[in-house]
RNA sequence: GGGGUAGUGGUCUAGUGGUAUGACAACGCCUUCACGCGGCGUAGGUCGCAGGUUCAAUUCCUGCCUACCCCA
């Protein structure tokens, strides 16, 4: 056993705690240990940009989850992983390199984004060791990646089984389209920005009584793709109207005249045009209607053909001058400004179009009632995120549109006969990329023709590399291909155990991810999920770039260590609550590791005496164990459901307020016993019970911050602390007893310094004699050592008017104090 | 419009059927032999608003208001 050094130094000390980590393998995975393992499918960060205070905080308490199950006999899977598939990196590299994807060869693009993955993939690995991660590898190679050809090669072998099974079709319908990011995105891609747009009232008539029909559009630009023009069942106004014709002023478009429920009376005159595809609602009454549709913009977000005077215009510039000429030729009515919730891709903000494309489809709707047996059976931490997923499995009307006309992404496995147009798929097993590589057959499958093939140069959506992460990593451990671990994993009744991940992604990876396992293996994924909330601003609002309220974790970390930032994720709130960044609350924790750690080292500067049997223990000694039993069973309950808000406040505030304030003044002369006033026992008996308190502290604290703990427990114990036991209640002590006393200690220790300050005396100034109150009798030996006392008197009537009487909150408890 | 979460001293947080925890900030005093990244102390709140249940509510119920997030 050391002394501890003078110092501890987060930044240094930290680094060197890591390395010895790496370099003894302290988190290896090793699935012969015969302990149960508990997997982790941890989240991917995603590789375009450097993390922000979210990532590395929400890790953090990822990184709690997996080292409390280490110590509490579990052999962790715990594998650290970047996701680079998608298309972030691609507007990132089109933004940095000042290129267009589709102005340069598909080949050059995916090395370009390369680069930016790589090097925002190290400095992201970077944040995870200063953060002191416990993922069993940080090596280049054994972390898993998703766009990794074997990652890759799973994505497209899980595709290719659930085609060949009927569970994928393609089909043209109307989808959310991004006409900047060229590509069908889902709906939960889809975000909605608040603004105004014109409302046009333009005259339309009806065919067969020549009479003006007032119609209100923010879209005259889609007018030449009207199918329908709709009014109230229950609107009076129009009932007339129902079954004749409505004909659209200047492109002169005939139409029917029908009722609609989608149709609001309130809303500008209460009869509108439907056309293909102003927004979802047009296109249900179109799909309900069964109307031909026909579009006038492009993939472009341009004019197509169908409005020969206005092709190749922007949708925007379109709507202008056709709103121009409807003005110039009397059609419209009135212009008003209204709000407006404008749907914008996620990603680029660009406004979202309605566009036909043919797509592939996985089907989810008819599993949704069997995901919503799945929700009841999955664990929730905490409990209330489950109904974000029941909500959105409410919600979910259309099947997955799969594919995406991208290219960073994983490669739709799928050549078309030459002959007959038919897809063609190949064996699973190896990875394909169908745009550059000749198929590995070649005949049609459906036709016998050896005509040649066309590839398909699309991409899955992202979530379809995403929702198998859970299959991944238990089949390809250190990114090596494991069948039998898998197999011994998948015979349970879930394929792995806990799903870490944020709150904002349940109706995408969770959701995902569940029905893909129940595609795959008609189970559950997860036999539990730990859902977190956001890190926002210190003013509640959430951080962006837009905003400029973005912390970099690097820069906390290097003022006050990956310790502090980690405690200060555990304490700053209860999980599942946003928190609030605040440096001044970091600063504040950080002085908390150095208290520890200078406790640690007064401890370490007494022998640390054996094994001494709880019945011979001192009173002050039995006390302050059970209060530190009291702490650890607190701890643990938090720590059980994974609230790592529990154990922190209650083991920091043991810590300081009972451990450092108040036990370590008392026993300080019996564990030093300069005077020889306690008897060898006695004073063993304090030594013991420091380095007890100690231990256990270091170990209770060990999964929250890593670092601190195992530099003081290597020093004193000459091994590492993350490979010992979660001490349990029992281990501290056995019975519980004295903690009735704690108040009144407490109160009685501020009362005399408080005293001793008034008086203006340094508390090392001696008291002649004091009374205190019977009920701390027990602990009289080392309080009036504590206090300087050099007469302990029990009687109360001894004391004269001069002695300074002082009551307690109770007014039956008095003290009496002569100087 | 629907859903979730919350509204506690200046700021932020814990908690409970019997008027409240702690942190940070503020102020005063103290270089006390583990720590001045410390110690001791002071001040500061009728626990969002209005009702209801109860001997008693900040804690339970109802309504409302406000904020954030998600969705339409």
């Amino acid at each position: 056993m050391n002394r501890l050094k003078k110092r501890y130094d987060p930044l240094k000390d930290e680094q060197l705690i890591f390395e010895l980590w790496q370099k003894e393998k302290t988190y290896a995975f090793n699935k012969n240990s015969g302990k149960p393992i508990y997997s982790v499918d941890t989240p991917p960060p995603y590789a375009n940009a450097p993390w922000h205070m979210g990532g590395a905080i929400h890790y953090s308490g990822i990184d709690m989850i997996a080292r409390y199950k280490r110590m509490t006999g579990h052999e962790v899977l715990f594998p650290m992983c970047l996701d680079r598939n998608g298309l972030p990196v691609e507007v990132q590299t089109e933004k940095e390199f000042k290129i267009s994807m589709h102005d340069i060869p598909r080949e050059d693009f995916l090395d370009k984004c390369r680069i930016i993955l790589d090097r925002v993939g190290d400095e992201i690995l970077n944040v995870c060791k200063f953060l002191g991660f416990s993922n069993y590898s940080f090596k280049w190679d054994e972390i898993y990646k998703t766009d990794h050809p074997q990652y890759r090669a799973l994505t497209q072998s899980t595709f290719i089984k659930l085609f060949r099974e009927g569970l994928v079709y393609e089909d043209d319908r109307p989808n959310n389209y991004c006409t900047r990011c060229k590509t069908t995105i889902a709906d939960n891609e889809i975000d909605y920005k608040p603004g105004t747009h014109i409302l046009y009232d333009i005259a339309f008539k009806v065919k067969e009584t020549g009479e003006e029909l007032i119609i209100a559009t923010s879209r005259p630009e889609l007018i030449p793709a009207i199918g329908v023009v709709i009014f109230n069942p229950k609107d009076e106004r129009y009932k007339h109207l129902e079954g004749k014709t409505a004909i659209a002023p200047y492109f002169n478009v005939e139409v029917p005249i029908r009722s609609h429920h989608y149709a609001k009376m309130d809303f500008g005159t209460g009869i509108l045009m439907v056309c293909a595809y102003g927004d979802i609602g047009d296109v249900q009454v179109f799909r309900e209607f069964q109307l031909e549709p026909r579009t006038v913009i492009d993939t472009d977000g341009k004019i197509n053909e169908n409005i020969p005077e206005f092709q190749g215009l922007k949708v925007k510039e379109a709507r202008k001058q056709i709103a121009d000429k409807l003005r110039e030729l009397g059609f419209i009515k009135s212009e008003t400004d209204v709000p407006h919730n404008f749907p914008i891709c996620s990603r680029c903000d660009n406004p979202v179009e309605f566009l036909a494309m043919p797509e592939y489809y996985l089907k989810q709707t008819d599993y949704i009632d069997t995901l919503r047996s799945y929700a009841d059976k999955l664990i929730f931490y905490p409990e209330f995120m489950k109904q974000i997923w029941l909500d959105w499995l409410d919600r979910v009307s259309i099947d997955w549109p799969i594919s995406r006309r991208r290219y960073y992404g994983t490669e739709i496995p799928i050549w078309y006969c030459k002959s007959c147009g038919k897809p063609c798929l190949p064996e699973p097993g190896p990875y394909y990329q169908p745009w550059r590589d000749d198929p590995p057959f070649d005949k049609c499958e459906h036709c016998g023709e050896s005509k040649g093939f066309i590839g398909d140069t699309r991409t899955f959506d992202t979530w379809m590399d995403s929702s198998i992460s859970e299959i991944y990593i238990q089949m390809y451990p250190y990114n090596k291909k494991d069948l039998e671990l898998f197999e011994k994993l998948n015979s349970r009744p879930y394929i792995c155990d806990m799903r870490p991940q944020g709150k904002d992604i349940v109706r995408t990876w969770l959701h995902y991810t569940m029905l893909r396992a129940l595609q795959l293996y008609n189970k559950p994924a997860f036999k539990e999920t730990w859902i977190s909330g956001h890190v926002v601003d210190n003013k509640g609002e959430k951080m962006s770039k837009s905003k400029g309220n973005i912390v970099k974790p690097e820069k906390m970390i290097a003022k006050y260590g990956g310790d502090a930032l980690r405690l200060f994720g555990a304490s700053e709130a209860s999980h599942g609550s946003d928190i609030r960044f605040s440096e001044q609350k970091l600063q504040g924790i950080a002085k908390f590791i150095n208290k520890f750690y200078n406790i640690a080292k007064f401890v370490s500067g007494f022998p640390s005496a054996e094994d001494i049997d709880e019945n011979s223990l001192t009173s002050t000694d039995v006390w302050i164990l059970s209060e530190l039993r009291l702490a650890i069973e607190d701890a643990l309950q938090g720590y059980e459901i994974f609230d790592f808000h529990k154990p922190a406040r209650a083991l920091r505030k043991f810590t300081w307020d009972l451990f450092a304030s108040n036990y370590l003044e008392i026993v300080k002369g019996r564990a030093y016993n300069r005077n020889n006033e306690f008897t060898e026992q006695e004073q063993k008996s304090a030594h013991f019970t420091l380095h007890k308190v100690l231990d256990i502290l270091l170990k209770a604290f060990a999964p929250i911050i890593p670092f601190v703990t195992d530099f003081i427990y290597r020093e004193l114990y000459d091994k590492t602390v993350h490979t010992e036991s979660m001490p349990q209640p029992d281990d501290v002590i056995r019975e519980s007893r004295f903690t009735e006393s704690t108040e009144l200690i407490l109160k009685l220790n501020s009362t005399i310094w408080k005293q001793k300050k008034d008086l203006g005396l340094s508390l090392k100034t001696p008291i002649k004699r004091a009374y205190i109150p019977p009920e701390l009798n027990d602990f009289s030996a080392d309080l009036k050592a504590m206090h300087s006392i050099e007469t302990l008197s029990n009687d109360s009537s001894s004391f004269s008017k001069n002695s300074k009487k002082i009551t307690l909150d109770d007014e039956n408890q008095i003290i009496y104090l002569e100087f």
